[in-house]
RNA sequence: GUCGGCGUAGCUCAGCAGGUAGAGCGUCUGCCUUGUAAGCAGAGGGUCGCGGGUUCGAUUCCCGCCGCCGGCUCCA
């Protein structure tokens, strides 16, 4: 038999036959152990099943229950399980497709009746059991007619519906996967058989669109997740418990942070904590950009739509914006008609008229606006959630007028400061640059240019950036930042992205060195993105057990007995004149219930006060974490509480 | 906007096959004068999200609306 020849990712290699599935050969060639823990292989790269046969000379890795890409195959894997029971237990339920996601998998079905939590149980526990029926999952090739024969025979519309358009993107095979007596087709690969799996867990139910148009019939999603040991699973959901437990929603009442009312949904209201925590983050930001160049602007809140008709808005964009009616206009007008005004959803156009009313020298280039006034979109209702989307909001906005020849420069500068701001809060970052849309503004040349710099900048800060092809806004390409919290998430905070179009509708333009005009490039960019989100990443982040320099409440003295209330009072008067925020708990209670009361408040010094202290003029602090500092001078405390306390920038 | 769930005291929640509600914590008052995560006792606190319907009677059943939660859509 003809012999071929594998090669393992520790550069050694094995003979076998031509023909061995990739089973065989891991059991036969390197150990049978790694042949019980192999989920799937690798062939020159790509993923196959492990009955895949081995053809032709190859690369081969195997992926075994310990890799994080097995674990999405066992999740999709879990799919098909899901997708198997429902229709076992619901039929006429009709299936659609179920990929896995980040931690789990979902599958769409459409069925009339609602799924219920009951339901979900009911499935769940059904999933566990075929998955230890040990079924084998068989893959099988088919001609496109006889696929869609058979899901036509099934009465799956949707399923006949890919096909389809599998078929018109000239596909003439498709491959099936069956276990147990369900069919579905599938690119694969899947796992050896269910029982690989481990265990499954439902987690809930949502509506979602066919192919996510809302013209489309309505689908219930399940949501769930798989591993492929118990363990893993309950460290997940402990995962998502403590997630739960640092809910920026949860914890930002009980701080006294800020709260919402239903007179104003998607409207913060920032309480005496919260609005404490804003103006540090305000102030630290507004001197950090002040000390570099940039110039603070307000404008506005009520702008005729003519500005919007200039910025492109008002045919783009209207439908998140609040109009307002003009009450000097004809009260028998139509309501659109009067609504010649609308509250700002951005602030660039406002700062595009105030670079517009004097004429500008290159000399003066960049000049860079920043400000931070509130915005207001009208987000659709369902998408409301908590800080991080809301109809108010300010941003730590700029907008920076500049030659092209500058972006570079500017774009590293940029870098700078916001390494300097994700630094001091431990938030490490990425960036993902989207360049040219299919749909754009502009010549090939100018977006050359434009990525250029961008790209240029971007490898100066040696940054891990990812390319995300054709992402860009339709006027410039665009780079946007994560940043991963403590608990491992990530979100989208803020984007530099470079704009050609502003500056023609406003016709912008400088004098050049050549005496004549002139088109700038505009950047759009902020470092906290909004102040909201910012603030609901930052409580996730920290638990709401915010570093001193953060705090709303930097310490908090408590007092033993009545008799040193006098005391307290007067070294909190003392801490609070030195600038920090300091209050006193003179409350009638024991020790042990004001430092309870302290630390559910998660302030970062509490400081006992009792007989020992009011004689030697000290405090005794303790930190949030445990730590007791033990007895201190008062110097010694305001010298520690400065240090931790300070700005770690813009001070 | 849309699908599903939810809405009872400041908070967490119980209760009601239809007869206008209850606990713990917090709050207030008193006692105790207290040493590193909850002293004791008493009191107060609710238009059971809002509006309509059915009913002798609705927090409970029905309809509409509002808000919140999980998705979908959207997200310069």
């Amino acid at each position: 038999m003809e012999q071929i020849t594998v090669r393992l990712p520790d550069g050694s290699e094995r003979q076998a036959a031509r023909g061995t599935s990739v089973r065989e050969f891991i059991a036969e060639k390197i150990g049978p152990g790694l042949a019980k823990a192999a989920v799937v292989a690798r062939l020159d790269g790509e993923m196959v099943d492990l009955s895949r046969p081995l053809e032709s000379d190859t690369r081969l890795e195997v992926l075994t229950t310990k890799s994080p890409e097995a674990l999405e195959i066992a999740r999709h894997d879990a799919a098909h399980v899901m997708a198997s029971i429902v229709q076992r237990l619901y039929p006429g339920t009709q299936v659609t497709i179920g990929p896995t996601v980040e931690d789990g998998f979902y599958y769409d079905f459409f069925r009339e009746q609602p799924f219920t939590p009951e339901d979900l149980e009911k499935i769940e526990k059904a999933v566990n059991e075929e998955i230890a029926r040990d079924l084998p999952f068989v893959r099988s090739e088919v001609s496109a007619e006889e696929a869609l024969k058979l899901f036509e025979s099934k009465g799956e519309r949707f399923k006949v519906e890919i096909i389809h358009d599998i078929v018109a993107k000239g596909a003439k095979t498709l491959t099936l996967y069956t276990h147990g007596d369900w069919v579905d087709f599938c690119l694969g690969p899947h796992g050896p058989s269910t029982k690989k799996i481990g265990v499954v867990k439902l987690l809930n139910v949502a509506g979602a669109y066919w192919r996510g148009d809302p013209r489309n019939p309505m689908l219930q999603r399940i949501y769930g997740t798989a591993f492929f040991d118990k363990k893993e699973l309950d460290a997940y959901l402990t995962r998502i418990e403590e997630a739960k437990k640092r809910d920026h929603r949860k914890l930002g009442p009980q701080l006294g942070l800020f709260a919402f009312h239903e007179y104003a949904p998607g409207s913060a209201f920032w309480l005496p904590n919260g609005s404490t925590l804003l103006h540090t983050l305000h102030e630290a930001m507004r001197n950090l950009v002040l000390d570099n160049g940039y110039q603070e602007v307000k404008t506005p809140q009520l702008f005729n739509k003519r500005l919007w008709e200039t910025s492109g808005h008002w045919g783009k964009y209207r439908e998140n914006m609040f109009l307002v009616v003009d009450s000097e206009t004809d009260p028998s007008l139509p309501l659109e008609e009067r609504c010649t005004q609308s509250l700002k959803p951005m602030n660039c156009p406002s700062h595009h008229l105030i670079y517009r009313m004097t004429k500008r020298s290159y000399r003066e280039l960049p000049v860079r606006y920043f400000t931070t006034d509130p915005l207001h979109r009208n987000e659709a209702s369902g998408t409301l959630s908590g800080l991080t989307r809301v109809r108010q909001f300010a941003q730590d906005d700029s907008h920076i007028y500049l030659m092209q020849q500058q972006i570079t420069e500017e774009v590293g500068a940029i870098f700078n400061l916001m390494k300097l701001v994700y630094g001091s809060v431990g938030l490490p970052f990425t960036a993902k640059f989207s360049t040219r849309p299919e749909m754009r503004l502009g010549e090939d040349a100018m977006w050359d240019k434009a990525e250029g710099s961008l790209r240029e900048a971007l490898e100066a800060t040696k940054l891990d950036w990812e390319l995300q092809p054709g992402d860009g806004a339709f006027y410039g390409p665009k780079i946007d930042f994560d940043v991963t919290d403590s608990l491992g998430r990530k979100w989208q905070l803020c984007t530099i992205q470079l704009d050609y179009a502003a500056p023609e509708r406003f016709d912008l333009s400088y004098i050049g060195s050549d005496n004549s005009e002139h088109r700038p490039v505009v950047i759009h960019r902020a470092i906290y993105g909004s102040f909201e989100r910012f603030v609901a990443i930052l409580i996730e982040h920290f638990g709401g057990a915010f570093p001193a320099w953060l705090a709303p409440v930097q310490a908090r003295l408590v007092t033993v007995a009545e008799r040193h209330n006098a005391y307290a009072r007067q070294t909190g008067a003392r801490l609070r004149k030195l600038g920090f925020r300091v209050e006193v708990d003179e409350a009638n209670e024991k020790l042990g219930a004001k430092i309870r009361d302290a630390q559910i408040q998660k302030i970062p010094f509490t400081c006992v006060v009792g007989d020992k202290e009011v004689e030697q003029g000290g405090v005794s602090p303790r930190r949030y974490a445990g730590e007791d500092l033990k007895l201190m001078p008062l110097e010694s405390f305001v010298a520690l509480l400065g240090q931790e306390a300070a700005l770690p920038y813009g001070a």
